[in-house]
DNA sequence: TTAATTGCAAACCATTTGCGCCAGC
DNA sequence: GCTGGCGCAAATGGTTTGCAATTAA
């Protein structure tokens, strides 16, 4: 799916889904962060334009969001999921781990390999998970 | 830390860490185990050796190998952590989304790349993690 | 001896869910 | 008006933790 300003019209033409002020509020939040978002986050933004938004209501809606491919779910720090909203261009990240910056990039020669690893073992490649974990270069940890 | 039988004297010196016996049978449990164990799993098994180990110290030992490089955890499934022994050599994996199953594999190809992405940012890379999500290939689900 | 380790049960905490009220359409 | 959505608060479930008893060294 494209993203666009309006996709919660589109969202609701594929379903019995409605356009509730809660859902344009979270969708408003997602397009303006360009960073990922866990759901406090999410929450914490939601309330400062409508206080009446709840966190639950925050978790259903990513849920929803995730499951028509709005948003796609990260587990970067293994105990709290952060949202990305999708956008034009699939790509993978790089997190310095030093300050837990994320840096996305995107390789088609590694996209390539992938699918070609994937076939080599008997296997269609449908997606995948690439994730660097770096320092930066000055850093002399060695 | 390479994986010997004895790796838990070797974790001994290493600090105020004692060969208890509950340590002893994860340990075990872990060699044994080819697949990827979460603790539930590694629980059930190290009762079946000795009832008198409790959940709790399964979680605590497995923190405790996990910061010694001793294992590996992964979180495929979102909600649960699942743990694999440190081996000789790194791997990827490859998830047949159909059944769970997971392969291992390593490319070199895509480790160099991998270095070299991070370095065209400015980053050293220090670690990663590659996940190919698959359908087998007869399996023709468009 | 004595500090680390364990079992137990309670606490945690992100996430989910039941329910009665509210709001899209 | 009907049905899906919402807020609230309680429930879930994997994981952590306080504490008193146990055990490795």
């Amino acid at each position: 799916m494209r993203m666009t300003d309006n996709f919660l019209e589109e969202l609701c033409k594929k379903g019995n889904i409605r356009v509730t002020s809660q859902r344009k509020i979270i969708a408003s939040v997602l397009l303006k962060a360009k960073e990922h978002l866990d759901v406090e986050e999410i929450h914490k933004r939601a309330k400062a334009i409508d206080s009446n938004v709840s966190i639950a209501t925050v978790y259903r809606t990513m849920k929803l969001f995730e499951d028509n491919a709005i948003v796609t779910a990260h587990n970067f720090s293994e105990d709290r999921t952060y949202y990305e909203i999708v956008s034009k261009e699939h790509h993978d990240h790089l997190i310095n781990i030093e300050n837990g910056e994320i840096i996305e990039f995107h390789n088609k020669q590694i996209e390539e390999l992938q699918k070609r690893i994937a076939e080599k073992h008997g296997y269609k490649l449908i997606g995948h998970k690439l994730e660097l974990y770096c320092i930066p270069k000055s850093t002399n940890h060695n």
